[in-house]
DNA sequence: CACCAGGTTGACC
DNA sequence: GGTCAACATGGT
């Protein structure tokens, strides 16, 4: 029985770690902007580069979708991945510039997870953290370090299935949602890591508990 | 010097 | 459906 594991797990992370009250951005395109540049990159990494798009007075999908290509680059070259990352911040800022930023964080859940998927850059995770931290909308994101702490504690499944498993087990609430993630990040980057698990409080009070009342 | 970071893509089976 | 190399800089 894990119907109320997936809540046990969210109240132990916060009362050892507190809210975070992410995503740190000042505008939801800031968001968008983030989500892109802190694939596989740092978040201190990514902050520097946040500051020189800030700095040249990029960081509006109007502006951003007209600066040269070759300019981008140098800007998040900090975040690696620097080509693709600079061609797809572009791209993306034109279409948010084209169809208007705020007709599509309006658009039903679902439909504009979809239209996120459909833009070269963005993934599973991606997607779902802008639909989640710019737009405002009930979606669990799934990352690595939330594949690693489930498998760790004995519950293994793909993207989609292990979100289906949070969904489903939490209510559709929000701020719920964002703090949620947040907190496994962190509680991931500190105590479970790759290798090995460094004292972690989710493996001693949660591994096996579904075996045993099973 | 080796390894990792809040992934995604296209090719392949 | 799943796996894998490629993408690239910066910090420990």
């Amino acid at each position: 029985m894990q119907n109320e594991l997936v809540s046990s797990i969210y109240e132990t992370l916060l009362g050892k770690i507190g809210h975070l009250h992410w995503w740190p951005a000042d505008t939801p395109f800031e968001v968008v902007i983030g989500t892109i540049l802190t694939q596989q990159t740092k978040w201190t990494n990514v902050e520097k580069a946040i500051d020189a798009l800030k700095s040249s007075d990029l960081m509006e999908p109007e502006k951003l979708a007209v600066e040269d290509v070759e300019q981008i680059e140098d800007l998040v070259r900090c975040c690696g991945f620097y080509r693709q990352k600079a061609r797809r911040l572009k791209d993306i800022a034109e279409f948010f510039a084209t169809e208007g930023m705020d007709n599509i964080f309006s658009l039903p859940t679902k439909e504009l997870r979809d239209l996120m998927l459909s833009l070269k850059g963005v993934g599973n995770e991606t997607a779902d953290s802008i639909v989640l931290y710019a737009a405002d909308k009930p979606k669990f994101v799934i990352d690595a370090y939330t594949t690693r702490i489930m498998k760790c504690i004995g519950i293994e499944g793909n993207y989609m299935q292990l979100q289906r498993l949070f969904e489903s087990e939490l209510p559709s609430e929000v701020p719920l949602y964002k703090e949620y993630h947040a907190l496994i990040v962190e509680y991931a980057k500190n105590y479970c890591g790759k290798k090995q698990c460094n004292d972690c409080i989710l493996l001693h009070r949660f591994k096996d508990r579904e075996v045993k009342n099973g």
